[in-house]
DNA sequence: CTGCAATTGCAAACCGTTTGCAATAAGGGG
DNA sequence: CCCCTTATTGCAAACGGTTTGCAATTGCAG
């Protein structure tokens, strides 16, 4: 993908949410768009900082917002500590984050998907959505 | 059970705790331990200044704290919002979140464990701890 | 009963996050 | 292309939940 791909595809995140498209938000979203981890508001504006030095960290935390609210990107909350950013998955997919450096590995299981509507269903609900987190260590 | 035999009851976890009896603890956890819901701390200090007029919201947070360590409650952070106790469950189980009231319904499946260690272990980890919770909205 | 360490209440600090404000910038209409 | 309206920004102050320093109080071992 050159960069102007990129910058296009970014570009139409924003116009599709009805965002006007600033450097903050180009930089922000590119962030996300480029990372492979899950970072928290204040790591991804130092990432930003070095971009544009002048951006804020309330900036960061309002297009958070509003990516989220949009449905560009997903917030978590791994255990305690600050919420944690990564954009949109095409696909659902769960959570195993390492208890020891903070890694976090994504997966995906049918399965559990289906139990999990069977056993909502069995007590008259309906999910809206679900949150599944694994916590472990890695073995050896 | 008795009046008594609760009050021994909660002495015991004390005791095993290796903690302290004092009024605010006493206090605390027998209000954990006669309530059905998961309140936060505010709901639990509230629920305490009743039987005692002098205890502190420190001290909530403070016995929380010591009795998460010794796992005699558990901690829980449903969505945003503060965190919600509950006292340590003799078995296992996970939470259906009623996205409209708050009110949590506990549920267990032993099939979803055991897919949730057959992933872990695909992965290469070894489950320390895992959150499953489910957000739903009830059917009529 | 005494003495020491644990615990308490209070208020102030803390941390992640949100918000009011005035200044700036985006982008649709002419 | 410029103007005007409105969204967005940076800053600093406020916020809400939680933790902490301190001096006073209390539990409990001896």
């Amino acid at each position: 993908m050159t960069k102007q791909e990129r910058n296009r595809a970014l570009e139409a995140t924003l116009r599709a949410a009805g965002l006007r498209i600033t450097r903050p938000r180009r930089i922000i979203l590119q962030i996300l768009s480029e990372t492979e981890d899950h970072p928290d508001a204040t790591q991804i504006f130092q990432r930003a900082v070095r971009q544009d030095a002048q951006i804020s960290l309330a900036t960061v935390y309002r297009t958070m917002r509003a990516l989220e609210e949009t449905g560009a990107i997903q917030r978590h909350a791994f255990g305690d500590g600050p919420a944690r950013f990564e954009k949109a998955a095409e696909e659902h997919h769960d959570h195993l984050i390492d208890v020891e450096t903070g890694d976090v590995i994504e997966f995906t299981s049918a399965r559990i998907e289906a139990l999990q509507d069977e056993i909502a269903e069995r007590l008259g609900y309906e999910i809206v959505h679900h949150k599944l987190e694994l916590y472990g260590r890695k073995i050896r």
